[in-house]
DNA sequence: ACAAGTACTTACCCTAAAGTATGTATCATG
DNA sequence: CATGATACATACTTTAGGGTAAGTACTTGT
């Protein structure tokens, strides 16, 4: 009856939805758990990885790790190396990245104004 | 070593970013996959289960329904039932749902911008 | 010589989210 | 009398994301 019965899975889905819905295109960048966590915490300025670390005390190495390479990936973020050791490594974000913060910015104006009761949910 | 090898499962870590932090607060409310999609559609004005249905073709009805659901016990959307036979349902945006079109456009503006050229990525 | 700090990597597991398929109630219409 | 349209519900399966735990390389400090 409707057109994925035929043969569907959720990347093909996916593929629909990125050509056809800017919004979640979005999602496919900042749609990790953890990937506007980040993307707040770069928004103040360049950290190093251990900053990171210690500012998201309940975040995995392995998933702060994970995300930070798909944001590099995806350019949103730079990562820079200096080639010393122990390692010093900071990131911070590109243009792209820094882009994306008045969408950060939205949502959490939103949430305070839900928190306030401005909006009742 | 951290905290969280302790005790931790995906919901502690919920927990804790939940309070803290106003980006996840809304994650957990339109990061479904297909909820910023139906609110976007929403968008413009209320729609039959069925008329989303066609709108998203992508989508199967059990995901449909089950993220109107899920915006409707968040108070994101409202749902409107006509009391005839056949069924006569009508969705639309709360208030506090309403309030989210800013992050919705925002993100649509951002990515509009990436596929115009201005940040590349 | 051994721990500690840096920035990772990798193998394995578990669960929540998404998808598949089918069923339900009611009435109008052919 | 059976089909179609509406708006769902539900049992079952799959997959992708996230979590756990452990290890790596290199140097400084004790």
């Amino acid at each position: 009856m409707t057109a994925i019965k035929e043969s569907s899975t959720i990347q093909e889905n996916k593929q629909y939805a990125l050509e056809k819905c800017p919004v979640t295109f979005v999602m496919e960048k900042i749609g990790g758990y953890w990937k506007p966590i980040i993307l707040y915490h770069l928004s103040t300025g360049d950290k190093r990885y251990s900053e990171l670390k210690r500012a998201i005390p309940a975040v995995t190495e392995k998933m702060l790790i994970q995300h930070l390479k798909q944001l590099e990936a995806d350019g949103l973020v730079i990562r820079e190396a200096k080639p010393v050791v122990p390692p010093f490594v900071t990131y911070r974000l590109s243009n792209a990245g820094t882009g994306l913060l008045p969408v950060i910015d939205a949502m959490a104006s939103w949430a305070f104004k839900v928190k306030d009761g401005i909006h009742n949910i």
